[in-house]
DNA sequence: AACACGGGGTC
DNA sequence: GACCCAGTGTT
């Protein structure tokens, strides 16, 4: 009977898990959250990390760090206070999440060291699951990201095709699972992330400088081919937006603690927001039009000027001095668009 | 399983 | 423009 592609590799598990981790205490990268590790940088870096890349989420880390050093201060802090040091970040709920669990932490009476209670906590769920308890408490649970999908999927060169990342990360758990290095699953899961993120990349990976390549199916054809994954389609919005300057407040929309998304962020008000017919808005200067795509949205947001407003405007929109934007909370992209034209 | 999330980067 | 990134929560 034939191994199948998996078994070949779960064969050679031992093998595999030395190559790797010696690869890992070679070229691991120096990153802030490795530095004498504790399990609030750990958690913080893990949150910060979701769907974010490390060069982008690291002056945030530092940042995060100096003000809220603890999981005592962080559960302290007002949210307007958490939601200012993670303001451009984006997916905000990531900041709302980690306030909730630092102060569930604070109120309970000793740390949880399971995953089965980490998984309970708020923005926690399988992945961070498994790295924050793999890497704190060495809990032999494999961490199935992106990165791991794709080295796992190269690796038994399986070509099967997923609707979205959760289904692949599912499909893959088990392999995964088999493989993880039960004397230091901390160290095994951050090697195969630190490998598929500077070796193993989704276009032309380095298999020469891989530490696994002798058990890699996937060098032996094209590694790009692996993991296939099918497209979404890109759906566009037309949106406009008012720039208004008056006395030198500027008109911003502060969305509600109830609205869905962006709950707490300002951002320059639409056309509906403000109350103004389409047909007036068009007759008014179109300053700029931005584009930005999030998800599977394409935005297309034309900023048009307005010199004046009604005098009664509803109560989520707020006129703010221009010189004292730095007290409120920007969208990532309006923060920018609004130095770049004030 | 599909979608919302409303940010950023890369090729 | 397509696709990905140390995903989670909701429906």
């Amino acid at each position: 009977m034939a191994k199948t592609a998996s078994e070949e590799l779960i064969f050679h598990k031992k093998a595999f898990q030395e190559a790797l981790l010696r690869w890992y205490h070679t070229h691991a990268r120096v990153l802030p959250w490795r530095i004498e590790p504790t399990l609030y940088k750990t958690v913080l870096s893990e949150f910060m990390l979701q769907q974010t890349q490390i060069k982008t989420a690291l002056p945030y880390f530092h940042r995060w760090v100096d003000e809220l050093p603890t999981f005592e201060a962080l559960s302290k802090a007002t949210p307007e206070k958490v939601l200012k040091l993670w303001e451009g970040l984006g997916y905000y709920t990531r900041a709302r999440n980690i306030h909730k669990l630092a102060k569930a932490l604070v109120a309970m009476p000793q740390i949880p060291k399971t995953p089965e209670a980490w998984l309970e906590l708020p923005g926690v769920g399988p992945y961070t699951t498994a790295a924050i308890t793999s890497i704190s408490f060495k809990e032999p649970l494999a961490c199935v990201d992106g990165n791991v999908v794709r080295i796992l999927s190269r690796l038994t060169a399986n070509s099967r095709e997923f609707t979205d990342s959760a289904t692949a990360s599912k499909y893959f758990a088990p392999l995964g699972q088999a493989l993880v290095n039960t004397d230091n699953p901390g160290d095994h899961n951050q090697a195969m992330m630190e490998l598929g993120a500077t070796v193993c990349h989704r276009r032309s990976p380095e298999c020469l400088l891989c530490p696994v390549k002798n058990f890699c199916k996937g060098t032996k054809e094209n590694p790009e081919n692996f993991p296939k994954l099918t497209q979404k389609k890109i759906e566009k919005k037309e949106i406009y937006r008012i720039w208004c300057i008056k006395d030198g407040n500027i008109l911003l929309h502060k969305a509600t603690a109830k609205a869905k998304r962006l709950s707490g962020i300002h951002e320059l008000p639409t056309q509906d927001q403000v109350g103004i017919s389409e047909s007036d808005l068009k007759a008014s200067d179109l300053i700029v039009k931005k584009v930005r795509t999030i998800t599977r949205f394409q935005m297309v947001e034309s900023i048009y000027r307005l010199s004046r407003v009604k005098k009664k405007l509803k109560p989520d929109l707020v006129w703010v001095p221009l010189n004292k934007l730095s007290t409120v909370i920007l969208s990532g992209p309006h923060k920018r668009w609004i130095e770049e034209l004030a």
